[in-house]
DNA sequence: TCTGGGGTCCTAGGACCC
DNA sequence: TCTGGGGTCCTAGGACCC
């Protein structure tokens, strides 16, 4: 590596908010607070967020909803289904909140977000931290944790410590001998990018902790495990490796559920899927993309023991780019009834649109020259009007008539959309 | 009864070409 | 009969992330 001037150098804050299904629920319902709350997954099948109450129960992260629904119940803790549209909403506030602070900013996932700065040895970065933590409460109501250090892998060692620390919820890893005190107490395992496997790999080795990967020969850590891991060995020396990536358009999109009941029939199974089919193909067009090969696929319950398994998918590639829902859809409901066997329980089935390209990228194929006004024009207004009026004003026939289906996902405990005016309005119970 | 839904990157190996 | 060696592209699968 080259000497960089002290000037020129960079360090990452990582912004990660405290249980944050959690939190988005609690700014709309203050009666929560300090209450014990979990929220679970799509089909109310698993434990995806919980609040600090309920983590001291005992209750782990990603479990069956129904091996602790009777604990919960007895223990008084309040029961969400996933809201997205209440946390894509929050999410959204949250990271426009941080782009006050520094231009570079990435965003991680729904709840992380990497924030880049100049790096200054006269700065009061501890105080800084604590000043962005605070903005971001007052204008959101989200609690977050702040990570700091000179690389992206470092920031998140921080930020995990940040969120042990239950005081300020903020930890400053940018000096070196802070780095060599604190690597030795972290496990390989839990260090970003590392999990079990590769984990059980670096103590046949002798590596156990970060202090001791740190140290260890990058170029043998490549040439026994590989690029990546070389890659994190440098990052926990300081040596930053993996700069803010600012966001891409997805190269893939997929949509896919469990079904609410099994499907055993094609008819319901095609409104399923038509479903998924016209949600991915929004949000295609919402990153501007065309896809070129769409990708169906079904399966039973894996978990059942009783059941026949079966599993299949099929690929279909365009002549052209395309992002036009109908055409889409054809395709996929030609797709599904060529995989669909009778005599079988559906449990799963999904839709990927792959290979995505810019929607400006006109890659035409030699032969056939496809003529993109008519359906960009006819898609556009049919977002704009949904966009407008609320999710489903206008839909297909093939996904929308039965809007009852049995098989759609269980959300029995969902709380209302608070942010999202045309939402529906949330179930009774 | 009941077990989420997305993504990314890297590598090895096959197909194909000269 | 004998059957090289190197390059590129693509795909499937493995590993990881939230």
């Amino acid at each position: 590596m080259s000497s960089t001037k002290s000037n020129d150098k960079n360090i990452f804050a990582l912004v990660d908010c405290n249980n944050f299904y959690v939190s988005c629920e609690r700014v709309f319902n203050p009666f929560l607070i300090n209450q014990p709350i979990v929220v679970l997954s799509n089909n109310d099948g698993c434990i995806i967020a919980r609040s600090n109450e309920v983590k001291a129960l005992g209750i782990p992260m990603g479990a069956p909803f129904h091996h602790y629904q009777h604990t919960l119940l007895q223990k008084g803790v309040q029961i969400y289904s996933s809201n997205y549209q209440l946390y894509g909403d929050m999410s959204e506030r949250v990271m426009n909140s941080l782009k006050i602070f520094s231009p570079d900013v990435e965003v991680y996932s729904i709840d992380e977000a990497f924030v880049k700065f100049k790096y200054s040895n006269r700065r009061n970065y501890y105080e800084y931290l604590r000043t962005i933590k605070n903005s971001i409460f007052q204008w959101t109501g989200i609690p977050v944790s702040v990570g700091l250090g000179p690389t992206k892998t470092l920031a998140k060692i921080a930020n995990s410590l940040a969120k042990k620390s239950k005081i300020e919820h903020i930890y400053d890893l940018s000096s070196p001998s802070t780095q060599i005190e604190t690597l030795e107490n972290i496990q390989v395992e839990n260090i970003w990018g590392i999990s079990k496997r590769w984990g059980a790999k670096l103590r046949l080795i002798g590596i156990g902790n970060a202090l001791q990967l740190r140290n260890a020969s990058p170029q043998k850590i490549r040439k026994y495990l590989g690029v990546v891991l070389e890659r994190i060995v440098y990052e926990l020396r300081g040596v930053s490796c993996l700069d803010i990536d600012q966001i891409q358009p997805r190269k893939n999109i997929m949509v896919s559920r469990s079904f609410g009941n099994p499907i055993n029939n094609l008819t319901d199974l095609e409104q399923a899927i038509s479903l998924y089919a016209v949600r991915a193909c929004e949000k295609m067009r919402s990153q501007s993309s065309r896809a070129q090969t769409v990708y169906t696929f079904l399966r039973t319950n894996s978990f059942s023991k009783k059941n026949k398994q079966y599993s299949a998918g099929i690929m279909s590639g365009f002549n052209n780019p395309c992002s036009d829902t109908g055409y889409i859809l054809n395709i996929v409901k030609k797709n599904l009834s060529q995989i669909y066997k009778e005599g079988y329980l559906y449990h799963k089935g999904g839709v990927m649109l792959v290979d995505l390209v810019p929607d400006n990228v006109h890659q035409r194929n030699l032969f056939e020259r496809y003529d993109y006004q008519r359906s960009d024009s006819r898609m556009s207004a049919v977002d704009g009007i949904n966009r407008k009026f609320g999710p489903g004003t206008i839909f297909y026939a093939a996904a929308g008539l039965k809007k009852d289906g049995d098989w759609q996902s269980r959300t029995h405990h969902l709380s209302p959309r608070y942010t999202t005016k045309w939402g529906e309005l949330p179930h009774a119970y």
